[in-house]
DNA sequence: AGCACGCCGACT
DNA sequence: GTCGGCGTGCTC
């Protein structure tokens, strides 16, 4: 019987801790409990994952207080699903544990989206040919991956479940993950009736013992299958044979605290060393998949090219706002009044973000870019000066537009209201609405103007990324893109396929149910690949295109960034400590293949009184920047009051 | 991450 | 003389 157990606990320092088993608890102590301990004059939760029959210790060891859990939460699997993580995202042991344990750290994402799906769950039909062979291929299991990509409506969720029944026939169990925003109530009740009841539910919105309640029904055996957001991947299964991964190009996948996963690589890791197989889907797959989809060994490709319930793609056109006097053109305003005049109802999107921090002209919308990086510049107020992200390089912001000589050129810009306002103006007797981050602060407001908006009460619904998820409400004929461009010139590399993406899904859910749907791409640079491959629906084109720009730039897929934030109350120490940290690892960058590119102020260089700065490090090969910054962390903590947060494979650099 | 210990400045 | 700044080290 054991004495003895090693203890991970959520701190920022990588080592275990033994604590001596109190007599009568050897039942309950062992791996794969939580146990409360003493930990420097306080009590902490931790993890047990390892027992021990004798110790050999120079302190005194201290005893146990309690422990939490009757059964266990996590086996030797989750631990070292764990360990690789720490290594992997370059966090300690305890931090990737708790992430992964329900009742620990939450997960803080955005409150789920009240609007209902079409999935076309339930409903039995003939599967299409290109459909039935998927599923083959898939089953066959002669790669570990497949990405399944095709337009929205090709029925790549009847692909997904019919593979899931097969697995689960076979005795073997299932991990389904969706985008937060997508997982809705419907959608819940839908899979639970496909699978009779053997379903979890991990929803963000569960309170920890609720989703407590769901991973104990995982381990019991209760389930064959669990559908949720980025933290299912962790689904405790211990015969896990898919995973399905739904909107692969999804941001919402990729943590935004420590740990900073991607579901898609944890994924891909569970799946190698489980032996399950991993099916990816998007009608806009991201650069890094496409990216493998062409190399054509670990991912399978299977394309599905028509769509299973007829309905025509919408008429797309795009608008050249210089020659127009308003922020909705001639063009919208006339097919807003038609689609207005036939009961019909239309959705204004406007990609607001990032107008606040970069400097651009208010005539044209002309961006300064960086020679080297080809991304756009970020504008620091303090300094006076346009700095590259990427790479450090500085410049002076301009004072007169050099594309169209425009005086008018700062770092304000138009957000939600201004447009709102113009809506009101040119359309006093619509019944107009706004949905955006602000308004939805508001609990309950989101779902009360999207049910009004699907019953018809609203005929406008104005609003930025939120809308564009979720919007397939069968009255909508018209969807209108109010600024393409404020996509385009966000200071980020991926900003041309973030565009690209938006404007394929927008264009794709506008013709739905719908065989009128029109889609007006408002834009400054109606010649942007992003809008032209977009307007042509040439994916493959843009694709081939934009993995030349990367390759030439040196940016991911052909690389590899890992950010280093560093932040804290007091900006000199800060600044102190990322020169020191800078040096350290520059001392380290002998061989070549990885590099600091930069390290500067962070674009959004104070967040809630903390400053911020970063240090960005760049690979060619993926494995070089990962030894380089691993070496750099390891003999090194940062001094008091500066925090440091490793962002491996970031997505935007904030 | 916390929390105590310890060494230097300005205060009832 | 003490209160309190934050630099350093440790936590089984």
């Amino acid at each position: 019987m054991p004495k003895f157990v090693e203890v991970l606990l959520d701190l920022p320092i990588d080592r275990s801790f033994t604590y001596q088993i109190p007599d009568g608890m050897e039942e309950k102590a062992r791996i794969g409990h939580r146990v409360v301990v003493p930990f420097a004059r306080r009590e902490m939760t931790g993890y047990v994952v390892e027992t021990l029959d004798e110790v050999e210790a120079t302190y005194t060891i201290k005893e146990i207080k309690r422990v939490i859990d009757d059964t266990p939460l996590y086996n030797t699997q989750t631990i070292a699903l764990a360990e690789w993580m720490s290594r992997f995202y370059l966090c300690s042991r305890g931090e990737a544990l708790s992430m992964m344990i329900p009742g620990g750290r939450r997960d803080s994402s955005i409150p789920a989206l009240e609007s209902e799906e079409d999935l076309l769950f339930g409903r039995v039909e003939r599967l299409s040919d290109e459909q039935q062979h998927a599923i083959d291929t898939i089953l066959k299991r002669e790669k570990p991956m497949y990405y399944l990509y095709g337009i929205t409506g090709s029925g790549k969720s009847e692909v997904f479940l019919r593979a899931a029944e097969a697995i689960i026939r076979e005795g073997k169990t299932v991990i389904y993950l969706v985008p937060e925003i997508t997982l809705t109530h419907q959608l819940a009740r839908q899979v639970t009736n496909r699978f009779s009841q053997r379903v979890a539910i991990l929803h963000s919105a569960l309170t920890p013992s609720q989703r407590l309640k769901e991973w104990k029904r995982i381990i019991a055996g209760e389930v064959d299958l669990a559908i949720g957001a980025r933290s299912a991947v962790f689904a405790p299964f211990p015969n896990l044979g898919l995973i399905i991964l739904d909107e692969e190009h999804e941001n919402s996948y990729k943590s935004g605290n420590t740990p900073r996963y991607h579901a898609r690589q944890v994924a891909q890791r569970r799946c190698q060393s489980e032996g399950a197989t991993l099916v990816m889907g998007s009608a806009t797959p991201s650069l890094e998949a496409w990216a493998l989809m062409q190399e054509n060994k670990e991912v399978g490709s299977l394309h599905l090219r028509n769509r299973v319930s007829g309905g025509t793609m919408p008429v797309i056109e795009v608008v050249n706002l210089s020659y127009e006097k308003n922020l909705i053109s001639k063009t919208l305003q006339e097919r807003i009044k038609e689609t207005l005049n036939k009961k019909k109802q239309a959705i204004l999107f406007l990609n607001r973000r990032g107008f606040s921090y970069f400097f651009h002209c208010n005539s044209c919308g002309y961006e300064l870019r960086c020679p080297h990086c080809a991304v756009a510049l970020t504008y620091h107020k303090g300094t006076e000066q346009m700095v590259c992200h990427y790479c450090g390089y500085r410049t002076k912001p301009m004072r007169v537009c050099p594309e169209c000589n425009s005086l008018d050129v700062n770092y304000s810009g138009f957000g939600t209201e201004m447009v709102e306002e113009e809506v009101r103006r040119l359309f006093p007797s619509a019944r107009i609405a706004r949905l955006d981050t602000d308004s939805a602060k508001k609990k309950g407001q989101v779902g009360k103007v999207i049910k009004a908006f699907r019953d018809g009460e609203i005929d406008i619904l104005l609003g930025t990324q939120m809308v564009a998820k979720g919007l397939n409400f069968p009255l909508v004929e018209l969807v209108g893109i109010v600024l393409a461009d404020s996509g385009l010139n966000i200071p980020d590399f991926r900003a041309q396929e973030r565009t690209f993406s938006l404007l394929v899904q927008v264009s794709g859910r506008a013709g739905r149910y719908n065989d009128q749907g029109r889609v007006i791409i408002q834009t400054y640079h109606p010649e942007n690949p992003a809008i032209q491959y977009a307007l042509r629906s040439d994916v493959q084109g843009f694709y081939s295109q934009e993995l030349e720009i990367r390759k030439q730039t040196g940016f991911p897929p052909y690389s590899r960034l890992i950010n280093l934030v560093f932040r804290g109350r007091n900006q000199q120490k800060v600044e102190q400590e990322v020169q020191k940290f800078s040096a350290h690892i520059e001392q380290l960058t002998v061989n070549g293949g990885a590099e600091v590119l930069c390290s500067s102020e962070c674009p959004l260089e104070k967040i809630a009184s903390n400053w911020r700065y970063h240090l960005l490090v760049s690979g060619v090969q993926a494995s070089l920047a990962h030894h380089l910054v691993a070496k750099a962390l390891s003999d090194y903590t940062p001094a008091r009051g500066v925090y440091l947060e490793v962002d491996l494979d970031p997505l935007q650099l904030i």
